[in-house]
RNA sequence: GCGGAAUUGGUGAAGUGGUUAACACGCCGGAUUGUGGCUCCGGUAUGCAUGAGUUCGAUCCUCAUAUUUCGCC
């Protein structure tokens, strides 16, 4: 079946919305925050592991899964759900993320995107329709419209034109996909101008997709302009459906968008900060490696419900991160992605009792007060 | 006891009679956003064993001392 989304309470004070998005593998209240598994896992975490920190849906990609270990190795598995053993939702990204960090500008035509294969250098073809069929193959819950995701910065003049071609791949990746137990969304555009926004907003809601996502975000843009395109989508998006807004997952900038009427939210900021020895707590972030850690006994965030937290020290995770070994990023990567699906339940609470607004004050005199140093 | 060789930062080391002593590791910081997973960017020896001498100038030359190491008795 296709998802269904239904609002639950909207805030009174701003845009944020409480609901519950209803898949195959069971019903998960948003806002939410999906952890990334690009090739199919979430990187040093096992199912059990994922499950214990809550979460819901969780994504993976079709790029990389293309390329290896190929779609019909997943599809004679029995899907991408029994192929990495998770029984929870997946939402697969279309390979148009791929199209901003790994194509150059002369590679991207009306067909698709040239790519060369990293592994062995294949010329390969990513087109919008190649992106649906692979899609339908993994059989994931959720398929991505194949999209240009356009970096920043960038002239009015290149958007608008790839606004119009994102517009024509959407349109034509609907038209071969044929998997009825997969829902697919489509992509917003546009960057910072309203007028683009509201007009790709427009024209994919006449296509009627299931669910609809925000992106060409989280590309080096200021903080400002991110929540601007935001807001210039949201504000067109129908109610009735679900937000995704790509690639988002500082805690700000969660909180500043479930402001504006996001409900879901992915990023590889919690895996790739525990393999690089960061950790995000209720006052900031914290680099593990720092020296003064070393004789520091304590849990890495007191407040935390975290298997790392209740068992593990910031000294022992420390030792591990200088000792190369893999079971401190294991740790790191648990808390932070407990970190951050425990920020959307404490947002949910918040929007319940109509309190987002001072949840964000709050917020943001712990993580950037005077504690954090 | 005699003879030889060596002595550069936390470590391994390059190097030159003349502005700021290479590089690597380590260490100390920072970055990271729909993941091209051990990445990227900074900082890190006011000093070349110690003392004296030669020289306009010495880490680099000379002598002594110390330490290490090798060989011989």
């Amino acid at each position: 079946m296709k998802i269904k989304y239904d609002l639950i309470h909207k805030d009174k004070n701003s845009e944020a919305r409480l609901g519950v998005i209803h898949t195959n593998y069971g019903s998960y209240e948003t806002p939410m925050f999906m952890p990334v598994g690009t090739q199919a896992t979430v990187k040093t975490l096992s199912p059990e592991e994922l499950k214990d920190v809550k979460a819901g849906i969780i994504l993976s990609n079709t790029y990389h899964l293309w390329l290896r270990p190929g779609e019909d190795v997943i599809d004679k598995a029995g899907g991408l759900h029994k192929f990495m053993n998770w029984d929870g939702p997946i939402l697969t990204d279309s390979g148009g993320f791929q199209v901003f960090s790994l194509a150059k500008p002369k590679d991207i035509t009306e067909e698709g995107v040239k790519f060369k294969n990293q592994y062995n250098g294949d010329n390969l073809l990513l087109t919008p329709e190649k992106s649906i069929e692979i899609q339908n193959k993994l059989d994931s819950d959720i398929a991505m419209s194949f999209d240009e995701c356009v970096g920043f910065p960038h002239t009015r003049e290149y958007v608008e034109k790839s606004v119009e071609r994102t517009l024509r791949w959407a349109k034509r990746g609907k038209d071969v996909f044929n998997n009825p137990r997969q829902s697919l969304f489509g992509i917003v555009q546009g960057a910072e101008y309203e007028d683009l926004r509201k007009h790709c907003v427009e024209e994919l809601v006449k296509m009627d997709f299931d669910g609809y996502s925000i992106g060409g975000t989280a590309v080096g843009e200021p903080k400002d302009i991110q929540y601007l395109q935001v807001e210039y989508s949201t504000k067109y998006l129908p109610k009735d459906k679900v937000r995704y807004l790509m690639g988002v997952g500082d805690p700000i900038d969660i909180i500043e968008n479930v402001i504006r009427g996001v409900d879901i939210f992915d990023c590889v900021s919690p895996t790739r900060l525990a393999r690089h020895g960061h950790a995000l707590t209720k006052f900031g972030k914290i680099n593990l490696k720092n020296a003064k850690y070393k004789m520091d006994f304590t849990p890495i965030d007191e407040s935390c419900d975290c298997y790392s937290c209740k068992h593990y020290t910031k000294a022992y995770i420390k030792h591990l991160l200088n000792a190369e070994e893999t079971f401190g990023a294991r740790l790191l990567s648990i808390h932070n992605i407990r970190y951050l699906i425990h920020l959307t339940e404490e947002l949910r609470e918040a929007i319940k009792e109509d309190r987002t607004l001072e949840f964000r004050e709050e917020f943001i005199k712990n993580y950037y007060g005077e504690h954090h140093e």
